[in-house]
DNA sequence: TATTTATATGAGTAATTATTAATATCAGGT
DNA sequence: ACCTGATATTAATAATTACTCATATAAATA
């Protein structure tokens, strides 16, 4: 089954990363800025050695860089253009996720297939 | 702390339905065409009960669509555009995964800062 | 040198979720 | 009506990972 034009398997590990509430939160939260360890703590309300964890883990995958200041560590976005990524993902969202299989605002989905199928509970297993 | 320019809330049940490696390949082997579920099964090697389990997670998601035909359920990509915000990633991966924090070949970091810290931990805590 | 603050790491535990087994339901064919 | 194949659901288990605790390390300050 190869439809992608690439095989996800370089993704996988991405999204693995992102599919975590609080990385996801402490990226979003970076936003433009470069932000001590201290900030982060505070903004997002984990633990001390939690946030440390999940910095690591977002560093390692690439998505974020740290800069020593003094005693300080800034954690900043490796580049701002993830950001227009995650905001491309959320225009999607606001599209189709609200739409659900009910039809696209934007895009029609093609004709003349069979009926389309209710969700499959629905239609009875 | 705000500074995306929407709060993350939104995106961050999206990304935890796409950071299961299952997920993702199934998702990615729909890619333009609709498949029955016995595809999915035999291209992925999961099991029924599991593939089942996804196409579910990724349908009440909003990531796919079920259409039955007779007796059998095809699933496709509620819209295929998600294909290319995937590939927007995966491209920007390519340029900042491989160069890590050492400098990105596209975009130059903003030169003036103390000298970049090495990862954290080769700095020493 | 000692102390304080910042931050990372290792180990253990808690929480979440993927997977499997069993079974139910549905559509089509006989 | 019965059988077959397709597919969904529930419950139990296995696997993974987030989080916490304790502690180590580093930089700055006294």
């Amino acid at each position: 089954m190869r439809f992608f034009a690439h095989s996800p398997e370089q993704i996988i590990p991405a999204f693995k990363v992102l599919g975590e509430p609080s990385r996801l939160r402490i990226l979003c939260g970076l936003g433009l800025e470069c932000r001590p360890v201290t900030d982060i703590i505070q903004a997002t309300g984990l633990g001390q050695t939690n946030v440390s964890f999940h910095l690591r883990v977002l560093r390692e995958a690439g998505f974020v860089r740290a800069e020593r200041r003094g005693s300080f560590i800034y954690y900043c976005l490796a580049d701002t253009e993830l950001l227009r990524i995650l905001h491309d993902l959320k225009q999607w969202l606001d599209t189709y996720q609200t739409q659900g299989a009910s039809g696209a605002r934007k895009r029609r989905r093609p004709a003349g297939r069979h009926r389309a199928a209710a969700q499959p509970k629905e239609a009875g297993n």
